[in-house]
DNA sequence: GCCAACGTTGGC
DNA sequence: GCCAACGTTGGC
């Protein structure tokens, strides 16, 4: 089982609508790198680290799982939807998608307080430059975190 | 709002 | 295939 890292703005899609909606699909991923972690690496059970961005506090705010495999996003298809792809078809889905279902609330490991741990100085994460809005996270970094958010 | 970093696009 | 221009992300 693998473990990630997945961002969502806040005033998107927070934590709260998460358990509230039982699951999401995470549509309207269109960059590559985090469509292949998606497509090719992750499996039902694998566990998330939900990650608010672009708010007042970054940070993880939850945990969760994958509960469905990677599957065609219908809004590649559809010429209203803000997501659509010209390029893609039906016949040659470019873009996929996976579910995810919460687990549990946590409190808020801010991005500063990650930072400030050397166990987690090498998390995707934290590399410079590094946007991607999905990113494997290391087995021991995960343990490490989940011992945290009990402290 | 700023801006660094990065990905994508498209002309050549 | 190169690379300039442009768009996006996301912390601050």
């Amino acid at each position: 089982m693998r473990h990630w890292l997945m961002k969502s703005e806040p005033s998107d899609y927070c934590f709260d609508d998460l358990v509230r909606d039982g699951y999401i699909s995470w549509i309207g991923v269109r960059n590559y790198q985090a469509r292949n972690f998606m497509r090719d690496d992750m499996r039902v059970g694998d566990g998330v680290l939900f990650y608010h961005s672009s708010c007042d506090e970054p940070g993880i705010v939850g945990l969760a799982e994958v509960s469905r495999l990677a599957h065609p996003d219908i809004t590649q298809f559809d010429p209203s939807s803000p997501y659509y792809d010209p390029k893609a078809t039906p016949e040659a889905p470019r873009w996929v998608h996976v579910d995810i279902r919460p687990i549990r609330k946590t409190r808020l490991l801010a991005l500063p307080e990650i930072r400030d741990c050397p166990e987690l100085a090498n998390m995707r994460l934290l590399q410079r430059g590094n946007r991607l809005s999905i990113t494997p996270v290391e087995p021991e970094e995960w343990h490490f975190i989940l011992k945290r958010l009990e402290s």
